[in-house]
DNA sequence: CTATTATATCAATATAGATTGATATAATAT
DNA sequence: ATATTATATCAATCTATATTGATATAATAG
């Protein structure tokens, strides 16, 4: 079913909610860290050494990632493993497509 | 099938396609847009009073998804008509499915 | 306890992109 | 020819956000 977007409030609303969900996504190497997740989860210095970046920078797009649930962590000593939320990202894609 | 984002070129390149569609995308009034282009095609006019912008504004954001074929626009008279191109939304949007 | 490793956070800077105001162009009507 | 309507474009400004450098914290090893 497609979405009216403009008429009422519940759709505005998750208009609203999909173009944060595209804005957590279309970043570089915001993306590149969710497709590097797909095969397994990883720490974040494998991330940031996969990918040739700052650490902090690495950090900071994580938490990104994390404040809209797209990805999650948990310790393991020293390293905080992250992994990918398929579930939301699934979510949203689908709500995306009702847009467009 | 999942792409490997990293490893070889060709992935790369569409990683960096779907980044460009998502920038597009991910910006509130030009998903509206999209949004209200998908009922009918309609004149920049409409557009901008339907969604209570500028015009100018609106042309702009025409301009953005013009460029990136997600929207085809034809003359009538002194009226641009402007249609959603669904057969590339929809490329894009499987595309990106591919990596997340 | 000290050193090392992994991660996060904060402030400063840089950059990209959205919005606005003014103006140009083109078609149509009078 | 003049006025009106529809659209596009340009320059200026504003705003959001990516990046960097410095530093803090926490776990583990020696």
């Amino acid at each position: 079913m497609k979405l009216n977007c403009c008429k009422n409030k519940k759709a505005r609303d998750e208009l609203k909610q999909v173009v944060d969900f595209l804005k957590a996504i279309s970043e570089e190497n915001r993306l590149k860290i969710l497709c590097v997740l797909q095969k397994r989860e990883l720490c974040v210095c494998e991330i940031w050494q996969i990918l040739d970046l700052p650490q902090n920078l690495v950090s900071h797009h994580l938490k990104v990632l994390r404040d809209f649930d797209l990805v999650e962590c948990r310790k393991e000593g020293v390293k905080i493993i992250y992994s990918l939320n398929s579930k939301n990202t699934k979510k949203y894609v689908s709500l995306l497509s009702r847009f467009i």
